[in-house]
DNA sequence: ACCCAGGTGTTTC
DNA sequence: GAAACACATGGG
């Protein structure tokens, strides 16, 4: 199967409509360091509290209470490196950048990406989330479901996240939306893959593998 | 009582 | 450099 073969079969399985909801391009940053090894309902849990605290904002999250802050985030997991990673990215972008994310995202694309990688807390994934979804910017978020699909499903077999990068970004157009739709895409098709070993590559069940026992 | 979740940073061979 | 480990709650 090749990647536009794959990409079609995919469209016609699963709805990307609402995929990362959110009211502004902080909510998505916070959204992305609580969703790291995390299911998204306890991020929009995190997220309904942090808004009902007003702490949605970069000031007021750069203000907050580190304790207060703790409690609030204690849901999504990992909840004190949460909450420090969290507020740091507060900080960095009020005194960089005069609290307004957009001026950290419209920078040239690998200029922001390196500041991001800079910030506590934000690796690979996160910085590409946080430049796709919040930024608009034509940038692919390789999580380890993308890889594990596209390895599935012969597509393209690398656990290496530049490798997986580069091959993706190089056979489809520059298109934020495409790229997007796409990862959206993937994700929800890993879930639905067999789990039964790390070591199955080849079964696309659930819950039950035909070819491991 | 397990395993997993829309990773990252540190430590250790 | 690649592994192994810590981080932690909540749901199946």
């Amino acid at each position: 199967m090749n990647l536009d073969g794959l990409f079609a079969a995919l469209r016609s399985s699963y709805d990307v409509d609402g995929w990362w909801p959110s009211d502004s391009p902080f909510e998505v940053m916070v959204g992305a360091i609580l969703t790291q090894q995390t299911a998204w309902e306890q991020v929009e849990r995190v997220l309904g509290s942090l808004r009902a605290a007003g702490l949605l904002d970069v000031e007021a999250m750069a203000g907050s209470d580190p304790r207060r802050l703790e409690e609030l985030v204690r849901p999504a997991g990992f909840f004190r490196q949460k909450a420090r990673r969290i507020r740091g990215l507060a900080e960095h972008i009020r005194a960089s950048h005069g609290s307004d994310p957009m001026s950290l995202l419209s920078q040239e694309m690998d200029a922001a990406r390196a500041e991001l990688l800079g910030i506590d807390g934000i690796g690979n994934e996160t910085a590409d989330a946080i430049l796709l979804f919040a930024g608009h910017r034509p940038k692919f978020v390789c999580a380890v479901y993308v890889s594990r699909v596209l390895s599935r499903t012969g597509v393209f077999d690398s656990s290496d996240y530049d490798q997986v990068q580069r091959f993706v970004e190089s056979r489809l157009p520059r298109d934020a939306r495409l790229y997007a739709e796409l990862y959206a895409l993937l994700v929800q098709h890993a879930r639905s893959l067999c789990r039964a070993t790390p070591a199955c590559g080849r079964c696309f069940l659930r819950d039950r593998c035909e070819f491991t026992a």
